[in-house]
RNA sequence: GGGCGUAUAACUCAGCGGUAGAGUGCUACCUUCACACGGUAGAAGUCCCAGGUUCGAAUCCUGGUACGCCCA
């Protein structure tokens, strides 16, 4: 047998087992299995990119969920995919043509949409190479891209049957224009950031002469286009001027005072010009009181000919200040206050949008919207962490039609052909050869394409191959659980919701669990121009995919952000080498007829090693049935390192060096147990480990891949009864004890002194004690063990005791007794105090006062025992 | 302006009605035949503040304060 590395290696680990799993098909799931499924969808990433440090952890999550249903027997589906990302994708391709002296309009329609589609591949396998190595246990046997044809006909399914149905339409409304990608974006697309901006107060004079009326304003260029200025109805300064007509500062119009109760009076003046072309509220504002709109600010963030010859062609920044100007020039410029301005922006490119009325297809979602918030309120759909129900509730009970067009060429293109002959529209599933209308042959599609969130809203269904009834739609669909980031609950979440009842009828899944998000070592969110990010294959190769797993799974607990440090990557590196070395001692002393198969011996450490790992498993089935997927890891961190580790392994080395086979398959069979329960957390460790000392013990027929072999909760081993559970405990406060006086009287922790010990029932952990401590012998005795060459500690049903021999310092000694006795003293004090009180005993459950009860006489009895040592 | 969340050891975070915890760091010591990516011992906390509920509050409630995020 091969001896194992003195530390675990894992850049060769990580590297080679995926190949094997996948070679195997330990992910691919079987529709004709007689397993039950259980499915769930990847988050698909976004071709733009690389996998960042977000994406290892809302991935590594579902695959712990993957890996331990796969080992408690569920056929499981967890499919792949990539989304095409409209926006993102082609600014970025835009960009490389740019750099290469072209653009999009040069290369035409077919060529930019080539370009685009060679890049996606060269990304799509990066991708999915990096999902690789975290680890993923996805089934790439059914892999998608959200444009795959198939997917397409979903999206033009539900295009087409939502058109007829009327929940689709097209008009023109006020949108956010983002000036930089050309293109219209939906409500969820705008970023609000504060900028450092000004208050510009206009003074706007009465056409009468009888006065003024002044008006602040964060966006000056914007007045060219005034149609009114309003005031509050019940605002008494201003009553008298409701109906007046004003002269335009700048273009002379006359433009009347009007009322309307969106005005906030506190604010500026309480007076404000209305922009009906230009602004959300005075549009809105603008159709309810019959107002024209004038667009001075075009698509390209020019001001147009309607602004006025002096200002058209100007950027619309530039408009501003020579607006002011003039203003300033006039006279109408009354004064100039610093002010913070939230500022709509594009998510994708940072643009300053421009609201702008502009003809697009929207998507009606009132009645989803209500269908999405009973879902989720009959429990039909449970959220993990649960706070995030009231942010689902806040906005699907405001929510606004959806404006699902976009004038990109990368993307689903709108299934609707405008007859060239008589303008009429048709929305069909496959392109019309002629007008229905007028017979007429040349129709045009609409250039457009469809928002990306349109196609992934489908995606828990579309992938299984929906609107057909397929045999994978109907076993996995709906989705188990759905693991995503909540900053994509609107986007993502509540649309997959909404869509999912709409086209299917049912809940896509019924449990979505939201990871958190990754942020720096100080707790700063990560990202490129802070220049903060943490690469997570840097991390890999650093630390190893385990051990960042297994940092970001401990750190997962639910509704707080992970502050990811280098520490933390460093403890779950040496986690992993902790099991490492614990294995390959384990190995190193197993002979051949050493396997699975022999009956395992326990004596008293293997009872209470058995019985903590049932505890522990029980326990971490439970925390991941609960998504606590910090408590599961913590739970088996200290399960490996102090019970089995720092305890059993200890206990057990006579055993391991000089025991049975039968002994030493009791050890076998606990690190069988742990490998199995740890692998879903940190796959390649533990299948090299499995592979040096398990792979070649296993029962004949048995799975010979760790991926394979079942979660070991309902081991055999683990159902066997016997040994004394309080023993080891006490037994490990004993030896503390012992190394403690050790420590404390400056004994040379090499320096094998005699020791004793009143506790008879540990007796047969002499060896231990010996070995362990470093004892030159023990002697177990029931009778007082002071003396006066002796050191002595309190310990739980007796005492312990170092010989000393001139060492000993007396007054030390004294003072260690005496607070230690004052320690218990004021312990018991306080038990005591509790359990005087007659209202404590009356109302407090009966297992409490039992336990403070044995609590108090444990802590008597020991101050009994320090008393007597004082003397 | 509205909503959500967080404040616990030097740092990063668990715990969320019944004796204050972990990892890292720190101090002292140990190269003992799996592991120095290791071992042993130790120091370290008005559990943000103020009220309230309770036999009992870090934990529940109310109100502050600070910070973070989302929506308008």
């Amino acid at each position: 047998m091969q001896e194992m590395d003195k530390a675990f290696d894992f850049k060769t680990a990580q590297t080679r087992w995926y190949a094997r799993w996948e070679e195997a098909g330990v992910f691919t799931a079987d529709r004709e299995s007689a397993k039950t499924p259980f499915s769930m969808s990847l988050p698909p990433p976004n071709i733009t990119g690389n996998l960042h440090m977000g994406h290892a952890l809302a991935y590594t999550l579902p695959d712990v969920v993957a890996r331990l249903k796969r080992g408690q027997g569920f056929d499981v589906a967890w499919i792949p995919g990539v989304d095409h990302a409209g926006i993102a994708t082609q600014v970025i391709v835009e960009r490389q043509l740019k750099e290469e002296g072209t653009d999009r309009h040069q290369l035409g329609r077919e060529k930019f949409l080539e370009r685009i589609w060679a890049w996606k591949e060269r990304n799509q396998d990066d991708i999915e190479n990096q999902l690789r190595r975290l680890g993923a246990s996805l089934d790439w046997s059914r892999k998608r891209f959200t444009m795959d044809p198939d997917l397409n006909r979903a999206v033009r399914k539900v295009f087409v049957e939502a058109y007829r149905q009327g929940r689709i339409y097209r008009g023109p409304r006020m949108i956010q224009w983002d000036p930089a990608s050309q293109t219209a974006l939906s409500d969820l697309e705008v970023k609000h950031v504060e900028r450092n901006g000004k208050l510009w107060h206009l003074r706007y004079p009465l056409t009468d002469g009888s006065g003024e009326v002044v008006v602040a304003t964060t966006r000056p260029e914007t007045m060219l286009g005034d149609t009114a200025v309003a005031v509050h109805p019940d605002d008494a300064r201003y009553t008298h001027l409701v109906g007046k007509l004003m002269d335009h500062p700048l273009t002379g119009r006359k433009i009347p005072v009007v009322a309307d109760a969106f005005v906030d009076p506190a604010f500026g003046t309480g007076c404000v010009k209305l922009t009906p072309a230009h602004d959300p509220n005075d549009h809105a504002a603008g159709l309810r009181l019959g107002l024209p709109a004038i667009t001075v600010i075009g698509f390209d963030a020019k001001m147009t000919a309607a602004a006025g010859s002096e200002y058209a062609g100007l950027d619309r920044f530039e408009c501003r200040k020579k607006v002011v100007a003039d203003l300033d020039e006039g006279g109408f410029l009354v004064k100039v206050q610093d002010h913070v301005s939230q500022v709509a922006t594009s998510d994708r490119t940072g643009a300053v949008l421009e609201p702008l009325v502009s003809e697009q297809w929207f998507m009606k979602v009132d009645d989803a919207a209500q269908q999405a918030l009973e879902a989720v309120r009959d429990g039909r759909i449970k959220f993990t962490p649960e706070h995030h129900v009231a942010v689902w509730e806040h906005w699907l009970t405001n929510i606004q039609d959806w404006c699902i067009s976009r004038q990109l060429v990368w993307g689903h293109r709108i299934p609707a052909w405008s007859c060239a002959a008589c303008g009429k529209v048709h929305v069909e599933l496959e392109a019309p050869t002629a007008c229905g209308a007028c017979g007429h042959g040349e129709l045009v599609q609409d250039p457009d394409t469809l928002d990306t969130w349109f196609s992934s809203a489908l995606w828990p269904f579309s992938i299984l191959g929906w609107p057909d009834e397929t045999a994978d739609l109907q076993r996995y669909y709906p989705n188990d659980v759905m693991c995503t980031s909540y900053d994509i609950i609107f986007f993502w979440v509540a649309r997959m919701v909404m869509s999912g009842l709409a086209w299917t009828g049912q809940v896509p899944f019924h449990q979505v669990y939201f990871n958190s998000l990754v942020r720096d070592e100080g707790g700063q969110k990560m990202s490129k121009s802070k220049g903060n990010v943490i690469d997570p294959l840097e991390v890999m190769e650093e630390f190893g995919t385990d051990a960042l797993r297994f940092t970001l799974i401990s750190m997962s607990a639910p509704g707080t952000d992970i502050a990811l440090s280098r520490t933390r990557l460093e403890a779950s590196r040496n986690f992993c080498n902790k099991l490492w070395n614990a294995a390959r001692f384990v190995q190193m002393n197993l002979t051949e007829e050493v396997t699975l198969s022999v009956e395992p011996e326990f004596g008293e450490a293997g009872h209470w090693m058995r019985g903590r790992i049932q505890d522990t498993l029980q326990a971490v089935t439970a925390a991941l049935d609960g998504f606590r997927f910090h408590e599961a890891a913590d739970l088996l961190y200290h399960l490996v390192w102090d019970d089995f580790c720092a305890t059993y392994i200890e206990l057990a080395k006579v055993d391991l060096t000089a025991g049975t086979p039968a002994q030493k398959a009791a050890i076998l069979h606990f690190l069988d147990i742990l490998l199995r329960a740890l692998h879903p957390f940190v796959p390649f460790v533990t299948e090299e480990i499995h592979e040096a000392v398990v792979a070649d013990r296993l029962p004949a027929g048995a799975p010979k891949l760790l991926a394979q072999r079942a979660w070991p909760l309902e081991d055999a081993v683990l159902a066997r009864s016997g040994g004394d559970p309080t023993l080891i405990p006490r037994f490990q406060e004993v030896l503390s004890a012992l190394l403690r006086l050790k420590a404390e009287s400056g004994v040379d922790p090499a320096k094998r002194v005699p020791a004793f010990c009143s506790v008879l029932e540990l007796a047969p952990f002499s060896e231990a004690f010996k070995a362990i401590a470093r004892l030159e012998s023990i002697d177990f005795a029931s009778t007082d063990l002071a003396a006066p060459t002796r050191t002595v500690a309190v310990v739980a049903g007796g005492t312990a005791a170092l010989e000393l021999a001139g060492l000993k310092d007396p007054a030390a000694e004294k003072a260690k007794l005496e607070k230690e006795k004052e320690k218990l003293e004021k312990e018991l004090a306080a038990l005591r105090g509790r359990l005087d009180n007659p209202r404590y005993l009356e109302k407090a459950p009966a297992d409490e006062v039992e336990k403070a009860t044995a609590l108090a006489a444990e802590k008597a009895a020991r101050l009994e025992q320090v008393g007597a040592l004082l003397g």
